[in-house]
DNA sequence: TTACGTGCAAATAATTTGCAGTCCC
DNA sequence: GGGACTGCAAATTATTTGCACGTAA
């Protein structure tokens, strides 16, 4: 739903995993329980991610993070309605959550079905395209598919 | 799977139905058996075309035709491995096919659903993407998702 | 005839939801 | 203390599959 910039991403950021993911929750309004926390710190904490529910969940566990993953589904879906985080659909069946809300473009590998971030300046348009009368753009969703070259 | 130009677009077409989708079958080896020659019918017979399988579904139990959910969705899987069809995956949820199967781009409005093609020339790109070693691009999807003007 | 196709119902897969118990403010 | 949150299991939704029967070549 969120189209416009994340609120979140104006916070300033300390540095601190636990400072920041605290600030980043009470911002968009929701509670710092201990397992919002601890997927935040997931998610949040080592860069640009693109992860599913299943994968997230994967690595609560492996964390020891006792979560369950209807609160993983429920937690990335009150993120994404925050704008802290964006959904991408790229084969129908999974749902990617990436942490990068801001305008950027996708890399999807076939082979092992893996999302990498474009390099932003590449892949501007040419043109604008003729938007039917009374709508508006929100956004723009491309992924560029590659497969290994033979 | 497929990605490049469809054998079935290359194909004479006559402009009668019947005999268009027949050869359409013939030509990607599949048997013209009454169920498909009608769902072809109805997916090729008036132009391109966006549809989800519930939809053909929806269409071909309007029009009389004896088919099954489970044979739609079959068909239209066997059609898109041929190359006649291509799928285009927007919001995770439902799966569209569409019968426009050359390089082209999409408008999604999100306030109905509703895919619609984007004139070809509007969306080539300013600069081709530096793709990773080793791979080639296999294709380039791009939504363009709109709202209702305020 | 015989392999391919079809319908149905059951099986999956991904995700959501209802509700009783738990935790933050 | 009370509403927000969580976990579990059951419910949904979209799609696939197994199998007995039907049909095109």
């Amino acid at each position: 739903m969120a189209v416009t910039q994340s609120s979140g991403s104006q916070l300033q950021l300390t540095g601190c995993p636990w400072h920041d993911v605290n600030e980043m929750l009470q911002s968009v309004g929701l509670r710092p329980t201990r397992q919002r926390m601890a997927l935040g710190w997931l998610l949040f904490g080592k860069g640009a991610r693109h992860l599913t529910a299943e994968m997230l969940y994967e690595e609560a566990s492996q964390a020891k993070v006792p979560v369950s993953l209807a609160t993983v589904y429920n937690t990335l879906n009150q993120l994404t309605d925050a704008g802290l985080l964006r959904q991408v659909s790229v084969d129908g069946t999974k749902t990617y959550f990436d942490t990068n809300v801001t305008a950027h473009q996708h890399f999807y590998l076939e082979s092992n079905h893996e999302l990498i971030d474009i390099p932003d300046s590449h892949v501007a348009l040419r043109s604008i395209p003729d938007v039917p009368e009374g709508y508006e753009i929100a956004r723009i969703d491309m992924v560029v598919r590659l497969r290994k070259k033979v």
